[in-house]
DNA sequence: CTAAGTAAGTTGGACTGTACAACTAAGTGT
DNA sequence: ACACTTAGTTGTACAGTCCAACTTACTTAG
């Protein structure tokens, strides 16, 4: 990093840091969190957005965003508390599944300058707290969000959409869409809305038991049929990578 | 993105850039970009590392630090334009494997102020270019370095040589470390390097000529003992993904 | 009370690809 | 000619999925 001769045409006197450290005094580009959030509803996968706001020279008013925003370097010790903190503001959730998904930075994604952003994507259960009130669900038929996104942000979705269904094929990653209690046809129910396919049971339910990840409840499902035993994620429980994909079609 | 209220009490005139957009007087991060490069050098796994400036407050002097540096928003694009750059800086190569790492940031991991880093990671061959004067290989022996390194850069190696070896596991990263023309025992071995065990032969070579990623030309390696036939990486071909991991040991 | 219906969960044979090990092939050196 | 070495193949055992039929346990309609 840094420590490099640097042209000093550059104009701007953004960055202007001149303690006991020299060389900083270059343009900075404007520095970014978002986090893309699913959960399942209404038996499909959905994405958190947040509307943007109408204020005077606002980029994109009233267009559809990932929720982020500015790093605060007052307020966030890193990245990670960052978007932990925007997940928290929108959605009440502190404690899901959060992780890294990459950076996008240029310098036109932003009308306002160069800028970077980190993205995060989480998995939360259906049942979490409670949603802020510029946010909604927005559904995702096929893997496509039907509207347009502010910014890069569809990108930056169908970046996460298509890691997630990665990911699926080989982990246990669903379970953190679960709620606290759930059957294994739940669970597979799942597997096959993010993955858009159906899944063998038998050879679902052998990978899923034998992978050590949840436990069962002495509680069964009761409904119009055979009961289900229903199940928990052991606690603490990273998620399982398996040492095949599901097969894939053809 | 963006577009929330602050607290204006800050401090720090870092940052004004008030054209046509307001809200954004306030303390920016420093962006920066770092490459850790891998390729195979004698039989083993080596990463490129570059020796920091001993200038006036320059942190970590002397040190050992991934190349890198900061985002120059004259020049770059975008970020990946940014780690390519750094690439062929250091190393003349121009068109190697190049992937996302992720990123580091924190108020804590660059003593000049809060900071965050756009962490890339390369794959190129032995026959590779020229050498920056100020970069050197250093061998990974059982995946790790000996050196402490500047910044939080050791983590972030950590983090690529984990990826790199998870990978190996199930996709065709390494035949980007080959050269131009390699046998099939060969590529094994850099499997082997990499994942630090031994792989069954048959399978390994089931494997790789049932991928399509390969192609035979019309010579052999010649040697003390029976020729092996030479391949070549199908041009324009990207990594392959495998729908099983070699079989991870017990 | 029984029969039909439905979803949960199990079982067994076909198939695919790895594990392990022995084998054949093609060159060199003595 | 023979040993030696590495390239490459072959065959049997095994693990896990695929596919399909089956049993189990409950509800509801008649």
């Amino acid at each position: 990093m840094a420590g490099e001769t640097r042209s000093k045409d550059l104009g701007k006197d953004l960055g202007k840091d001149l303690g006991k450290f020299g060389q900083l005094d270059f343009p900075r580009p404007l520095t970014t969190v978002d986090v893309v959030i699913f959960a399942i509803l209404n038996d499909s996968l959905q994405v958190l957005l947040v509307q943007r706001p109408a204020g005077e020279g606002e980029p994109f008013p009233l267009g559809w965003a990932l929720p982020g925003g500015f790093v605060d370097v007052a307020k966030d010790r890193d990245l990670a508390a960052c978007a932990a903190r925007k997940l928290r503001e929108k959605t009440g959730v502190t404690s899901p599944y959060l992780e890294q998904l990459g950076s996008w930075g240029s310098a036109t994604r932003d009308p306002r300058g160069w800028s970077a952003t980190h993205a995060y994507f989480a998995l939360i259960p259906d049942d979490a707290g409670e949603l802020a009130p510029d946010a909604r669900w927005f559904p995702l038929p096929g893997g496509r969000l039907k509207d347009k996104l502010a910014f890069d942000h569809g990108d930056i979705l169908a970046t996460a959409i298509q890691r997630l269904r990665n990911k699926v094929e080989y982990t246990s990653l669903p379970a953190y869409l679960m709620p606290a209690e759930f059957t294994l046809p739940d669970l597979q129910r799942v597997y096959e809305i993010v993955l858009d396919r159906p899944l063998e049971k038998s050879a679902f339910r052998t990978r899923i038991l034998s992978a050590d990840m949840i436990e069962p409840v002495a509680k069964m499902r009761r409904g119009p049929n055979r009961p289900a035993q229903l199940y928990r994620l052991k606690k603490g429980r990273e998620p399982v990578y398996f040492v095949r994909t599901f097969n894939p079609p053809e």
